[in-house]
DNA sequence: CTGTTAGCGCTTTCAA
DNA sequence: TTGAAAGCGCTAACAG
């Protein structure tokens, strides 16, 4: 019977080697105030030996864990996905690796997660607030305690005392709306999310925008906000939606891909035909919209690179100097509106 | 300017409450031995000067880190993300976190994140290999050194020493060529993924196998095994194939969920009619197919779940005895051909 | 160029 | 029921 064995450590090489613990902990950082000819005896016998840093230890001394924290609403959402994939990118350029945790579009758990974060096992954070989070005292009290965060997607007035990464939702979509207005529609309906998160809100106000800018008239049976924070669920509201309208629209505004995807099954089954009898626009661009026949028309958001831009700017964060009370940064994203085919 | 704080430690409140560390340390971890009044009077000085507890430092005391290391090929499949949620699920409710990382599909990759998993930052490793994963000493390494490993999805003979969770893929595969034999199909055409891949190996055989159980004649025209990594090339490979072909197949099975929507995307698009021209199936079923219209048939795996399994097993490791040559444990998980509209 | 030593913040014997 | 002190493995200031 074999148990598990205990690691080589420093002391060990210094033991094997006749010399002391910190000679060998300067060789293996390649100090060069350690002889070559040391060094090089250090690590032949560290690897020998099977020798294994510790970083636990390393990060107890040193202060440093090099992780990020990532703090997402939801894993079934591809948009965060892509954004942790541009997190782990960058982060891993520097050396750093992500630890990604769920809130599940609670804020009992962001705030759990967030003060689990905070026992020291990250060195800085990275945040999407829930629909949920309505008060801030948690995140400006971890920002307080000087460690670095760093938000994106959804962010209200109330955070922007936090560096953040957003794009201009209101804007992106009341350009969406003007395409399809300039195209001659005059029964755009709007299908949205949930109505308490921030991004949602400014995605209707650019709708309600653009269409009182070319007094194109608001109906509200053709206006849906998804309360669903579950894929399956969406479907249903969808087609919930559909099967009701008397009249239908000629043009559909949507707030997700998916939604947009979602509108197009449900049209294409009640036998509408896309793009002819009633246009389509989705949100997001990751993929799924260029596949589904006929591709959906929608606003590009730069999912990957908003990620490597809050990974830039919390390392930024790294590297400077203390200072709580330091210049916020804020990096607006350009969108913009990718045509396919289920557009006229 | 205010500079980032000193963080309140035990000795801080032992002080002030001018008891020892051990005590304030023993008070919180609700130790019986401490008394009652000294326990509470404890948690309110701790409360009132905002500890926290540095979970490093525990961390290197205990030997517990309470992290679980988690390697996946790539973030971009639907697949390893479902995975993933499923053991961040069991993981949470037993308290433990998950650390991702991306093998971005090389061996090389791989082989860098477990050493530096190894390097004691997690208690115990999750691990789905490359394509490129050939040779395996790096993972039994690893379970040499006492640390917990559990494998899942693409698993070669030669590593089934470590616990893993699988699906029969050849089974699956070979259920679902059959449904279409059995429909009558006569052409019937596969795409798999890259040929160095296991998983895709075995859904390759069970094509074979079904094929050849019926008599029905395999057409090499008919095949083919997508070599890209990458989603926007996968489509250009598949388009490739279809406008290729001169005699079309009256159906195909392929080996993911994204082939078979991009498969149906071309087939539509260059005039076929599903399914009453060409049935197609896929693999996976990641809510996708479901939208998308016609509906895709395909062979559910059961992602979440496999995670969830993958995560119980790891964390069965560390409450065992250490004894490194335990009984492997294998998991197979059930599949099931899910019927839509895709297939007639 | 190398060694000694004092931490990093917490847990855990061993004593009292 | 509490305290003193050793130790987890490594880093870094200081001394030589």
């Amino acid at each position: 019977m074999t148990f598990k064995k205990r690691r080589v450590k420093l002391e060990d090489i210094a033991r094997k080697l006749n010399i002391s613990i910190a000679t060998v902990s300067r060789a293996l950082d390649k100090n060069p105030r350690v002889k070559l000819s040391t060094q090089e005896k250090v690590f032949k016998t560290a690897e020998a030996m099977g020798y294994m840093p510790n970083q636990i230890a390393k990060s107890l001394s040193s202060g440093k864990t090099n992780i990020i924290g990532v703090i997402i609403p939801r894993y079934d959402e591809p948009f965060f996905i892509e954004v942790c994939r541009g997190i782990d990118h960058y982060a891993r350029e520097h050396n750093y690796k992500i630890l990604i945790s769920s809130s599940r579009n609670s804020f009992e758990f962001e705030r759990e997660n967030l003060s689990s974060f905070e026992k020291g096992i990250v060195d800085g954070i990275i945040l999407s607030p829930t629909h949920e989070t309505e008060t801030f005292v948690h995140i400006k009290s971890i920002i307080k305690k000087g460690i670095p965060v760093v938000l994106f997607d959804n962010i209200r007035e109330e955070v922007r005392g936090a560096d953040h990464v957003i794009i201009e939702d209101d804007k992106a979509s009341f350009s969406a709306v003007e395409f399809l207005i300039k195209k001659g529609k005059k029964r755009i309906s709007f299908i949205g999310g949930i109505r308490e998160k921030k991004v949602f809100q400014d995605r209707f106000k650019g709708y309600l925008d653009a269409m009182k800018k070319y007094n194109i008239p608001v109906y509200d049976d053709l206006i849906l906000h998804c309360e669903s924070l579950d894929r399956e669920y969406e479907d249903v509201e969808i087609q919930n939606f559909f099967n009701k309208i008397t009249a239908p629209p000629d043009a559909v505004f949507t707030c997700t891909d998916n939604y947009g995807l979602l509108t197009m099954k449900n049209l294409l089954r009640l036998g509408y035909k896309i793009p002819e009898d009633i246009s389509v626009i989705g949100f997001g661009d990751l993929g799924l919209g260029e596949v589904f026949v006929p591709s959906l028309t929608c606003i590009a958001q730069p999912s990957f690179e908003m990620g490597q831009k809050v990974a830039e700017l919390l390392i930024d964060q790294f590297n400077e100097p203390n200072d709580v009370n330091h210049r916020k940064k804020v990096i607006k994203l350009k969108t913009e509106l990718v045509l396919r085919d289920s557009t006229t």
